[in-house]
DNA sequence: GCCAAACTATTAACATGTTAAGTAATATTG
DNA sequence: CAATATTACTTAACATGTTAATAGTTTGGC
């Protein structure tokens, strides 16, 4: 009668699923920085949090959130772990005192300068394997895609 | 001097991060997703183990992660969960003890076929807001990315 | 057949993802 | 200005991500 079930929906080819191709792309971009992150002992998610923070200024915990796609649950305890390793430093806003400011110590900054051309030489190696024209392009299309999907009808 | 720091390294831009445009990217995708993922009571990555089981034989463990980009350990908990609440059976292979068959019951079937109309208005909507063919080219994009990076030099 | 090496799945421990509930501070309304 | 609603962050509970260690099987020499 039609593709195997009742509703007559057929069942999507699961290599045609939008959210594992990303996820697939993404894991096989993971890793090549996972040794690095490994070695100088920082997960993923503190590593953006402390990227994300480089330029030196206080960022807003919820700003943090939205620069490094976190939720604030999981940022504020990723938080409390810089803090505690010295990595990162808190303080209310004065004019706000519902509001946290997030700076990145000198330390941080260290761990940050460090582990950056461990990382550039592997966007290097990236750019080699699959072209420097068609990553930009990638990063276009991604962000493209990301506006689109943002705020249908708000 | 340079861009500062002592080793001479410039800081990559924040938004030139390939993991981050990808998250962000799949993270608005999956926005779209998981208001039904969650009316019908299952996760992200349970979905995706019924929906590589939906053809119906039985798939080793090890390759149920790969189809599903799980790392085993994960799988394993994923699979205690499913098969508690009777969505999928698991039995040793006859022919190696050691590996283990898994394959989705008629009541995973069913949920699979429930859930299946909503997730393809979704990605009808995905379609219409960003156009057929772009996402057909990006699927494209995505994969050759993923075999670019992968097993470089083996 | 026996023993060491390799393989498969699981468990353990810690960190994060996700949703709901809680707490404190600020903004709004009457 | 007092009661209420809203906002920003945190905590709680359960599920998964990640790495290391463990237990049971199988395989390969010998």
């Amino acid at each position: 009668m039609n593709d195997g079930n009742e509703a007559g929906v057929p069942m999507r080819d699961f290599s045609r699923s939008l959210p594992m191709a990303l996820l697939r792309a993404r894991e096989a971009v993971m890793d090549r920085f996972r040794p690095s992150l490994r070695d100088f002992g920082v997960t993923e998610q503190q590593w953006r949090v402390l990227r994300a923070l480089y330029d030196g200024g206080e960022v807003e915990t919820g700003t943090l959130a939205r620069l490094c796609c976190l939720l604030t649950p999981s940022l504020s305890r990723i938080l409390k772990h810089l803090e505690a390793t010295g990595l990162v430093v808190r303080r209310p806003a004065p004019s706000d005192q519902r509001r946290t400011l997030v700076a990145v110590t000198p330390a941080g900054r260290a761990l940050l300068e460090r582990r950056a051309p461990f990382s550039e030489a592997q966007y290097r190696a990236i750019e080699e394997a699959f072209g420097r024209e068609r990553i930009a392009a990638l990063y276009e299309t991604l962000e493209d895609l990301h506006n689109a999907l943002q705020n249908p009808k708000s």
